[in-house]
RNA sequence: GUCUCCUUCGUCUAGUGGCCUAGGACACCGCCCUCUCACGGCGGCAACACGGGUUCAAAUCCCGUAGGAGACGCCA
């Protein structure tokens, strides 16, 4: 039987990193068996979800490039289907109607804990045969109390618990509204998924689920609960760590396949290898070498990874890529200055923000210098720079190693090092001292833009 | 509290009883390269949570302990 998987987000947030690396890995396991990968909206929270969101959501997986089969399933749309199945259930003698008030359920969860006992559903209405009048009763599984039940995970292994530790859940809330519970079991069978693959805080809800799927008689699915992803600190990674979804990342200037590289290999490995191509990570996954603990994020080893990432992107995707991130419209000489400049810009940046910066220089002259420049622009450095504009205006067309070397002997001559000058050179051109070679600058910029940033370098500093 | 899971360098991990004096990557430190910053090259620091077993042999298997995490909703 051919594989089917499904990512199921909620729309009721942004795309969580975590959720993102679910995805990855439903969607690696899919393609490595040439199965198929679904993509199901459970958006039956109404309060909470929202267009924007679920949008956002299929935006994000497209950038990341994590394409799915067949149309989205939209959870909400099935709520009759639940519905019906909850009310089979019934009729099998297998659930049953619950006209416990939250109010009473709450006393006593309040009461055992108080006894410092654990709270589960005691199963007052299992057997009642009247009915209350004015209480809209919920549904409730009849769960099995006796035995034990036995996962064999993908991930985890061969995971037991007492049945005894289940209680009666609730399969449709009294407003007539199935429960997630209910939900994602009959649209996981309806759809065929032959594989779950999900966060690891659902392990224990596999249990429950399990005794709906023998309710209804249908085959268990294999289950594969891949774990957590923490912040630095070991807690859940969120927004107070700076950034907790895909968005964010995006946002802050890091490549989808730096990303996808980064996740690939929080929580599985293959060997030594550390930069893996889409292909063969489709070729290498396998849940053998997914790991069961969970891992902390680091940033630090995201950026190394974009970096790797930017390097190895051409100019003029870079270029396309880099656009939004800007806030002005480029003409066609700045994008063909880029584009020449772009080797040595690339191997600097960590971020495509890094890029955008460093694009700055074909861009717009300095609107301001350095607080560090001053540190540059003695007379003596002033006086070296007149020299460098004679070189500059004396040789065309520029060749930047020619250029390195007629600087070189004039630091010769004046006594000094060359990096004295250059500084200086670096400070007029780009109002800091950190760019790529002066001299492949001057070269893309042309005579006369290097020599106008130069004398108002000196003017300024005069 | 109850149940379940997890535990190798700071971080991600390799390791499936002898190949382990525990390997790689990121980060960090040093050196080289060098017009700055990066890139790159070379080198360094650094871990099997603890305690018991089993075995000729344990990071690897078993049992405890400690620490961490998750679940325990008429949320998903």
């Amino acid at each position: 039987m051919s594989i089917r998987v499904r990512f199921a987000p909620s729309p009721t947030g942004v795309l969580h990193i975590g959720s993102v690396r679910t995805a990855l890995f439903n969607w690696l396991f899919a393609r490595h068996n040439k199965g198929k990968f679904l993509l199901r909206i459970e958006d039956t929270d109404k309060l909470r979800s929202t267009d924007e969101n679920t949008k956002a959501i299929f935006e994000i997986l497209k950038w990341l490039e994590i394409d799915w089969d067949d149309e989205p399933v939209i959870q909400s749309q099935n709520i009759n289907r639940h519905k019906e199945v909850a009310l089979d259930l019934i009729k099998q003698g297998k659930a049953y109607y619950c006209y416990c008030t939250p109010e009473e359920l709450a006393a006593k969860k309040e009461a055992a804990l108080k006894a410092g006992k654990s709270y589960k559903y005691d199963g007052t209405c299992r057997n009642r045969t009247d009915k209350p009048e004015g209480i809209e009763p919920v549904i409730r599984l009849k769960a099995e109390n006796d035995g034990r039940t036995t996962v064999n995970d993908m991930v985890q292994g061969e995971v037991t618990i007492e049945n005894s530790q289940l209680d009666d859940l609730v399969l449709v809330r009294s407003d007539g509204t199935p429960t997630y519970m209910l939900s994602v079991i009959v649209d996981d069978h309806d759809m065929g998924i032959t594989h779950v693959i999900r966060g690891d805080d659902h392990l224990t809800n596999t249990f429950r689920q399990i005794q709906i799927y023998k309710a209804c008689g249908w085959n268990i699915p294999e289950f594969g609960h891949i774990p957590l992803i923490y912040g630095p600190d070991g807690a859940k990674l969120s927004k107070r760590h700076g950034a907790a979804s895909a968005q964010d990342y995006r946002t802050l200037g890091y490549l989808p396949e730096a990303i996808s590289n980064y996740l690939l290999r929080l929580g599985w490995s293959h060997g030594d290898d550390e930069i893996i191509s889409r292909k063969q990570a489709i070729e290498w996954f396998s849940f053998e070498n997914v790991g069961k603990s969970p891992s902390r994020f680091d940033m630090a080893k995201l950026q190394n990874l974009n970096a790797h990432y930017i390097k190895e992107r051409d100019n003029q995707s870079l270029l396309n890529y880099i656009i939004p991130f800007l806030n002005e419209n480029l003409n066609e000489i700045q994008k063909k200055q880029i584009l020449l400049g772009m080797n040595s810009l690339k191997e600097r940046a960590k971020t495509v923000i890094d890029l955008a910066e460093g694009i700055q220089v074909y861009i717009e002259a300095p609107q301001h210098f350095d607080e560090a420049c001053s540190k540059y622009a003695t007379p003596n450095h002033l006086k070296w720079l007149e020299e460098v504009i004679e070189i500059i205006n004396n040789m065309n067309p520029i060749i930047e190693k020619d250029l390195c070397e007629k600087v070189k002997e004039l630091a010769k001559a004046q006594s000094t090092k060359l990096v004295e000058i250059a500084q200086a050179i670096r400070g007029a051109l780009c109002g800091k001292l950190v760019s790529p070679s002066v001299f492949e600058i001057i070269e893309i910029l042309g005579q006369d833009e290097s020599v106008r940033r130069i004398e108002n370098f000196i003017e300024n500093f005069s």
